[in-house]
DNA sequence: GAGTTTGAAACT
DNA sequence: CAGTTTCAAACTC
């Protein structure tokens, strides 16, 4: 596999290192947390009582643990990090990352990681706490582009030291040249780590590789791959060890060019004790041998992150590079990663900050609606702001902060001065109110405009706060202007590390008060997506009925449910009653907004259809009772409405190619199933396109042509959070929201899509995409075929051209993983700008690639490896019925097209990917449909 | 905050 | 597959 063959070049150049430490940056890290690293457990302990946004195993809701640990300690900066690691075990990690040129890159608060890993033990509420931080930071893992990459070009040294012991080693990821290729196995293996935890410490992880990586369209590879191996470090820690060791030296040193996260500590409790050291692909790329998709799955969500954070690199890198001066970036918040060089600023801050660094992210993930290149989701926080703020600093003279605020892609200088305030003024309140506030205060946010009452205020306006606010570059004189608040849903539903006030004001507050600010927050945010908050009381939120079930992510503490078992602790019940649901209906869990395009020219808000349509009798689709109207799309001649008035559409008027379109079509596939999928044939590709997460919408631009051979379904992530899901598979979609756990016990897992069914497209921002990438055919998102070209696609055999345009995006053909058994294209417009998809998103659609075909590796027949892609696209019409039926009828059609052997085949894969909505945001790609041909 | 309405989901 | 029941969100008061 190519990707084996791609290694992470490290960038950093011991010689070059910055002496950090020296720096007045590095003070002004060392002032940020008053709590010193000790590890100690406790985290879960003092979350257990903060409200925390569910776990869900990786999508929209981060883990539970690591964000809860993070919301809580954010929640109490006071807390040590090592108090976090108590006997939950509670990990620290810090990243350090450096360029070749010895140039810092910095995020601030990227270093800072705080995860608490709940004890299996741990009380409920604990759970709940942690879930709902989790799932915050899954939700937003799933906004963020996948980042994992295949891109060869890319390649670093790492080594990848992980300590898993009671006594709360410390663990590293190195990232060097010298280290390169290099996995030293210290320690034995931990095989102890199968509770969700795990997951839950990949993400954290990879929170925290984001930001240390620094370049955004480089440095993906290396996070997705740091993820990677952190998550199956963590999930397979004896496999991960295994791997390592008996992976050869696969580390190249390409590009120097690329910044790379020098080290990542990692901190972590209850665990033996397990040093690994080398370079961190390898334990991917171990698994790709072995199984090539292996190592995707397992940390598609955790690269979530990185698209932002590579977004945010990207940016700092640009105004790094900028002669505007500042030419040494330097992270702020950066681990204690000095140990391991001089480059390395280290951070030790209380893993409170940490923490929310992490659920910074995932809250002020934002959507990007606008100029998708540069949109960086705001990090928050001091753990969030501090995230939320890209800095570069000028080591020397005086202390620089380059603080980005995520929204307006704005840069701000931070002089010394302010830098100085800042930290001054973290280092005195960080004992006694959360980071944020203190960064508000610095950078002058009206206190009205600080912690919102409601629910997300405490946890998400931290992270809001910062993000939210627009600091105004190169003045030195923070200017900050109130955003809208972009917040996401699952921020709001995590508590934020507000000030201790606001901590308690909301632990205080009644679930119904949260609930309350929490949807109107929501609402206000516009974030329809927004993680769901149930209230379920007889569904034990193991039915559809439930929301939070319904899409794809564990309940979080905001809920009001009761008797719920949709939460992380009970992730076997939830998994098998998904997949029941699933079994009955394979759709259940798919996105419920379907983009029809059949006109390439034509995609707008019409083509964006409810995919079952509504009933609506006497609601006139004006009300939210209207699942179209909930969704602000308008309704179709799918839906069985009466009197329908909808305002964003009404029956009948489907906007999209009637004949064609999915939406006006009334045909069902399946005589049995109330689902309708059309096929396509003719040169107009359909895509089907599940846009879950209309903030999120991305560019649709990078469409990729996707042709498993028989290999595997494709799931692409065209923007953060946005997937395009095949018909059958269904939801693909990027909701920023969570994920259903993985199962660690099977693969199917991984193909658990998660949903955002209930997501609401924002139709300003699709449309906002769509000019984006206006320039790029619609067609191209459909899997299908679209004539001799489209089979050579499916063959595997590149379109030169296409490549030629994107070149970003070769590298995925250049990773082996495309080229040989499938072939995946992106086609990206000329005109968009590459540098939204260098490393990003491209990455993430391999990730997802990889997931399926480790799917396909390890439960297709050999029989489809082989099968070539159908020629036809599936469609998914928006169903007339209320149950979908299973693509069965789907499978049918293209079965009859296809040979039995096939068919077969079809039907064997359709079993094999589950239903659920996979854990990590991820598209899941028609050829799921396809495979079935 | 309680009660009602509504329509999806589940069940038969 | 249609009809009914269950359920929880949305809505109203």
């Amino acid at each position: 596999m190519d990707y084996h063959e791609s290694t992470i070049a490290s960038a950093m150049d011991a010689t070059e290192t910055v002496p950090v430490q020296d720096s007045p940056v590095f003070s002004y890290i060392s002032k940020l947390s008053p709590i010193q690293p000790v590890k100690e457990p406790a985290v879960s302990q003092g979350f257990t009582r903060l409200n925390s946004p569910p776990t869900v195993f990786t999508s929209p809701r981060l883990n539970p643990h690591g964000l809860s640990s993070s919301l809580k300690s954010s929640q109490f900066p006071p807390l040590p990090s090592t108090q976090l690691s108590g006997q939950d075990g509670g990990c620290w990690i810090s990243i350090t990352a450096a360029d070749r040129s010895g140039k810092l890159d910095d995020g601030l608060g990227s270093g800072l990681n705080t995860c608490t890993e709940k004890g299996l033990d741990s009380s409920r509420l604990v759970d709940d706490q942690t879930e709902s931080s989790i799932g915050c930071a899954d939700r937003f893992l799933d906004d963020a582009v996948y980042m994992d990459s295949f891109n060869s070009n890319v390649s670093a040294d790492s080594s990848l030291k992980y300590f898993d012991d009671i006594d709360q080693t410390p663990v590293r990821v190195n990232n060097s040249k010298e280290s390169a290729g290099k996995l030293e196995k210290t320690h034995g293996a931990r095989g102890n780590n199968k509770d969700a935890s795990v997951d839950r410490r990949a993400i954290e992880i990879n929170m925290m590789s984001r930001d240390g990586v620094i370049r955004a369209d480089q440095g993906a590879k290396f996070e997705s791959n740091l993820s990677e191996n952190l998550a199956i470090t963590n999930k397979h820690p004896e496999k991960f060890m295994t791997e390592n060791s008996e992976a050869g030296q696969t580390g190249h040193v390409d590009d120097s060019s690329y910044l790379l996260p020098k080290s990542i500590e990692i901190y972590e409790g209850n665990k033996s004790s397990v040093e690994t050291t080398g370079a961190l692909d390898e334990p991917v790329q171990n698994e790709v041998q072995s199984n090539p998709m292996a190592a995707q799955p397992r940390g598609l969500h955790v690269s979530c992150l990185h698209f932002e954070d590579a977004q945010q690199k990207i940016i700092t890198n640009r105004h790094a590079q900028n002669p505007s001066g500042i030419e040494n970036s330097s992270r702020i918040l950066t681990s204690s990663a000095d140990r391991e060089g001089p480059k390395s600023i280290s951070l030790e801050t209380p893993s409170t900050p940490i923490s929310q660094i992490g659920m910074t992210q995932q809250m002020v993930y934002p959507r990007n609606r606008g100029n998708y290149s540069i949109k960086v989701p705001t990090p928050l926080g001091i753990g969030l702001h501090l995230n939320s703020v890209v800095s570069t600093t000028q080591v020397g003279a005086g202390e620089t902060i380059i603080v980005k605020s995520s929204e307006k892609d704005t840069l701000s200088i931070w002089d010394e001065q302010q830098v100085t305030s800042l930290s001054s003024h973290l280092s005195e309140n960080s004992k006694n109110s959360s980071y944020l506030s203190v960064l508000e205060s610095i950078l002058g946010i009206p206190d009205d405009s600080r912690h919102n009452n409601d629910y997300a205020s405490v946890a998400a306006n931290s992270a809001t706060s910062v993000s939210t606010y627009n600091v105004k570059p190169l003045d030195n004189s923070m200017v900050c202007n109130p955003i809208e608040d972009q917040s996401t849903p699952v921020n709001k539903r995590k508590s934020n590390t507000g000030n201790a006030d606001d901590a308690e004001e909301f632990k205080r507050s009644s679930p119904k008060r949260k609930r309350q600010a929490y949807k109107k927050k929501t609402s206000e945010s516009n974030d329809d997506y927004s993680c769901k908050l149930c209230n379920c009381k007889k569904s034990k939120c193991l039915k559809l009925y439930c929301d939070c079930f319904a899409a794809g992510i564990y309940c979080a503490e905001p809920c009001s449910c009761q008797g719920c078992f949709n939460r992380p602790e009970y992730e076997d019940t939830v998994l098998e009653t998904r997949q029941q649901i699933g079994s009955r209906n394979p759709l259940a869990f798919a996105p419920k907004i379907v983009q029809n395009n059949e006109d390439e020219t034509q995609l707008s808000k019409s083509s964006i259809r409810h995919k079952r349509g509504c009933n609506c009798k006497k609601s006139m689709c004006l009300k939210k009772y209207c699942e179209c109207y909930q969704a602000k799309v308008g309704c179709s001649d799918g839906c069985r409405c009466e009197g329908c008035k909808n305002v964003y559409g009404q029956k009948g008027e489907c906007g999209v190619n009637k004949d064609v379109g999915m939406q006006c079509t009334d045909e069902t596939t399946d005589g049995s199933s109330g689902e309708k999928l059309e096929m396509v044939e003719s040169g107009n590709v359909l895509y089907h396109t599940e846009l879950c997460n209309p903030h999120n919408l991305t560019p649709l631009t990078p469409s990729f042509q996707y042709s498993d051979q028989g290999k595997g379904a494709s799931k692409a992530w065209f923007s953060s959070g946005k997937y395009f899901q095949s018909p059958e598979s269904g939801p693909t979609f990027g909701a920023p929201c969570v994920r259903f756990p993985r199962s660690p016990r099977n693969l199917d897992n991984r193909d658990m899509i998660s949903e955002s069914s209930k997501e609401i497209l924002d139709l300003d921002s699709f449309d906002n995409e769509l000019d984006y990438h206006k320039a790029e055919a619609v067609n191209d998102f459909s899997f299908g075929h679209h004539g001799p070209s489209n089979m050579e696609h499916l063959a595997g055999k590149p379109n030169a051209r296409e490549w030629e345009s994107n070149l970003k995006v070769q590298p995925f053909s250049g990773s082996g993983h495309f080229s040989s058994a499938s072939s995946l294209r992106w086609r990206v417009s000329p005109i968009t700008p590459m540098a939204q998809f260098s490393g990003t998103k491209l990455p993430q659609a391999v990730d997802y690639y990889n997931d399926l075909h480790n799917i396909m590796e390890d439960d297709t027949p050999e029989i489809l490896k082989g099968t070539p892609n159908p020629p036809n696209t599936v469609k998914v019409r928006s169903p007339n019925k209320k149950r979908v039926s299973p693509p069965h009828g789907h499978l049918r059609e293209l079965g009859s097209r296809s040979s039995e052997g096939l068919r077969s085949a079809r039907k064997f894969i359709l079993q094999a990917v589950p239903s659920f909505p996979p854990l990590t945001p991820c598209v899941e790609s028609k050829n799921g449909g396809q495979k079935k041909t």
